[in-house]
DNA sequence: CCCTGGCACTCTTCGCACGCGAGTGCCAGA
DNA sequence: TCTGGCACTCGCGTGCGAAGAGTGCCAGGG
């Protein structure tokens, strides 16, 4: 186990290589805190840290900066979350207040969030999966072509095309809208499917595989996860990375334009908190060099989808993880209201 | 006036410094295209060409580069824009066909078009202004709530909550949606207006307040050119750019994220056919050192929306006027056919 | 009049040696 | 267990010289 002193080295490593993004010597960190004892001593808790796995010096004779372990130290034993000043937080709240619909709502966190981390953001539309119904709508397009309309708690709206093997009259649809209305609406999408199971029988044979089509191109609609999108913002921040710039940025951008993996990401982060992925603790290999603070959002107590920012390890961590929950909690309220 | 060997230098230059990145020297040139003449006559071609502002060198001892102006003459006057072949054409097809919905038309586009290019694409969504109406649905939310959800001929659909200043009942609600649909449904936009001037006169009192509202909703939702949205993608493409890293790349980014600025480079171009903006052509200084093409696309004979990408000035016109076009024609018929 | 070969000149780039300084590891002593 | 001292390692910046690419200019020839 690791002495109580070398725990502090390991903090104040973190935090001055963060700062100054260079390689910290054992001088530079007596200086800079005082630990109360010399340079020496730093050395050989140096050495500790080392053998252990939570520095490392990128060549003989330089600094250490801290590993992916380290960090992962830092960020679970040596820092708390650092939360966000009430004037900070006033001024998230009346920016998001603006907003005027989901759509706005959701671009307004990405820039939000890519502002206060200095980081790039990543923010999930709200998921239909966990949401409620809040309204069914059927238009009659052509004798034979319907659009289903559906409409979430959280004001997202999906719209399909429906076929009709049969003509299908106005009277039946108003008849079928009233009735589908009745039994799902306020109710969990998981629901659905076993209240509408019965509905068919309800109608003339003639209508019923036009009702058959609907409900299964509603039920459809419900299921397709695929069709989970999400906003990213703040790219122009990935060139603060570093100065080996190609190789590090490439992947990155790479990895960012690849949705399913983004939603992979941040799908995996079950922690009901702030979830931070370290380096390679991330299974896509062009983020092994950026870490990944994440959280869940919702309308009501519950999580609706995820947003979080991607930046390099070497990051604020307390910082970014204070924006990243404060973000989430306004969000959340902001949704509630609409 | 430029002899038309001196031309034929400058169209040598531009090719051989697209293809290999360096400045092109006399003894290059004449190696690599037979011009029939000695590096020394194309010196004094060189010479003349850099007087008129067409190229320049970077160093006083190095070859030369084309200068923006040198590009604008090369695609006015040297190049053709390059017809994609029959298996590029067969294979976009193939890959805009699979699309399922607008969104997905849009996302399918932008990947094509940044890895045709392998540059950034830019694919801004139909918009509303020159469409026509399609249908317009009227929902009851609450008692004083309706919900007012706008499809357009292209397919996208939009929706605005509406606040009633009276409760609105279902009856007066089904004749609005009639009364509003027989008039508007398969007209253009910009007719709307006049076409629901009166509408509030042939209804109650009690409802003129309401049908006042969701008109004026309505036109708003229509006239609202800035929920004008567009697509990005490719943007690892960026990361070819150049050597010179963060300080190219870095303004490119931030251009991107504004989607302000590049609706407004999108809408300068009035050109029918490919238009090409050079360098310092673009008013965003961002964007003084990439080049943009760009397009109108749309269902009909008519453009709806534009599409386009951006690159670095020192890029493959011809290829990319091609690829951008053909895109654009393809899209325009997916369009058309859903 | 235009093209060509030759020549001197300019600059960038690369390799190399050198010295500096930061930082380390280790050891003996308190 | 901590400390001060000391020798050692290496990366980094600097200066210099050679090499190479490319140019501009000029005089001669078709």
């Amino acid at each position: 186990m690791l002495s109580e002193r070398r725990l502090q080295v390991l903090r104040a490593i973190v935090q001055d290589y963060v700062g100054t993004e260079e390689p910290v010597g054992s001088k530079a960190l007596t200086e800079r805190h005082n630990l109360g004892v010399s340079p020496a001593t730093v050395r050989n808790d140096m050495a500790a840290l080392e053998e252990e796995g939570f520095i490392a010096q990128p060549h003989t004779s330089a600094g250490r900066i801290p590993t992916d372990k380290g960090y992962r130290l830092f960020v679970d034993k040596l820092a708390g979350v650092k939360p966000m000043s009430p004037p900070e937080r006033r001024a998230i709240q009346n920016f998001l207040e603006g907003a005027v619909d989901l759509d706005d709502v959701v671009a307004r966190t990405v820039r939000l969030l890519a502002q206060l981390t200095r980081q790039v953001a990543v923010v999930q539309y709200p998921s239909l999966t966990r949401s409620t119904v809040r309204h069914v709508e059927l238009l009659s397009l052509a004798p034979a072509r319907l659009m289903l309309v559906l409409i979430t708690d959280t004001g997202r709206v999906e719209q399909r095309m429906v076929d009709c093997p049969a003509p299908f009259g106005e009277a039946s649809l108003a008849d079928l809208r009233a009735r589908l209305n009745s039994r799902v609406a306020g109710r969990r999408f998981a629901d659905v499917p076993s209240l509408v199971e019965d509905l068919p029988e309800a109608f003339d044979t003639d209508d019923r595989g036009t009702v058959s089509t609907v409900l299964s191109t509603l039920l459809e609609t419900l299921v397709e996860e695929n069709e989970e999108r999400l906003m990213i913002g703040g790219t122009a921040n990935l060139t603060r990375f570093g100065h080996d710039f190609p190789l590090t940025i490439r992947p990155v951008l790479e990895a960012l334009e690849e949705q399913v993996v983004l939603l992979k990401l941040l799908g995996e982060a079950k922690d009901p908190g702030v979830t931070v992925r370290i380096g390679h603790e991330n299974a896509h290999e062009g983020l092994n060099s950026t870490s990944v603070v994440s959280v869940g959002y919702g309308s009501g107590g519950e999580a609706v989808a995820k947003l979080g920012v991607v930046g390099p390890t070497r990051m604020d961590y307390p910082g970014t993880m204070g924006a990243v929950r404060a973000v989430a909690r306004y969000v959340g309220q902001i949704l509630a209201e609409s």
